[in-house]
DNA sequence: CGCTGACATCACCATAGTCTGATACTTTAC
DNA sequence: GTAAAGTATCAGACTATGGTGATGTCAGCG
């Protein structure tokens, strides 16, 4: 399908600790050990979670000596957000018509 | 938490059945019984699904006789493009610092 | 009235997804 | 070399959540 990109992107962004990640990225480069202490949750989970969101796209790695720093990947995000802001536009710029029931 | 409601959109907006009502309301008007037909699912599994996106904000409902009336609500989804959009700003704007590890 | 159809609600089950501990890998420090 | 620290991976337990059938509610129609 065509939307399987951002629609993953929205499946991925629904965790709570996910988009807290993604929130300390938007404002900083982080590394795993940042972000273990910033959220409170265990190494593995970030680690875990972390993964999820470079599957999808939405973040890249920078691997340096023994860290590995993060950042966000602005691209999906601003896709994924013209997208939504396409819906309510469609949604509002008229008054949708009403399909007659049966 | 004052995010709490563009949370609760993604997380709603995450499921794909819901995500596909969301389309077909953005173009018409729709009551359950289109849904239903439109989206091949039983008729209990779209109430669920209405009564979700219902309380996230993201639809509102017009009781017509024994029709309900379903269209979407742009300000939810626009406030969601929005927020992810400045998320996707913040990102990109500036080369953003790397906080040192040790 | 009772009957039918549209929709909502409830309880249950199955599945997906998250969290965790154990462990392996890699790099730096000693 | 060994030890320690940061990160990644894996299998299992636990939880959340979507799908379902049974049932309830309400409006229109005979």
């Amino acid at each position: 399908m065509v939307m399987s990109a951002q629609s993953d992107a929205l499946r991925v962004l629904a965790d709570p600790l996910r988009r807290q990640i993604v929130e300390l990225l938007s404002r900083e480069q982080l590394c795993n050990c940042h972000l273990v202490e910033e959220t409170g949750a265990r190494q593995t989970n970030v680690s875990n979670h972390l993964r999820a969101l470079r599957e999808a796209g939405l973040v890249e790695t920078e691997p340096q000596g023994r860290y590995t720093y993060y950042r966000l990947r602005p691209d999906a995000l601003e896709r994924l957000a013209a997208e939504l802001s396409d819906l309510a536009r469609a949604a509002r710029t008229r008054e949708l018509p009403k399909r007659a029931c049966e």
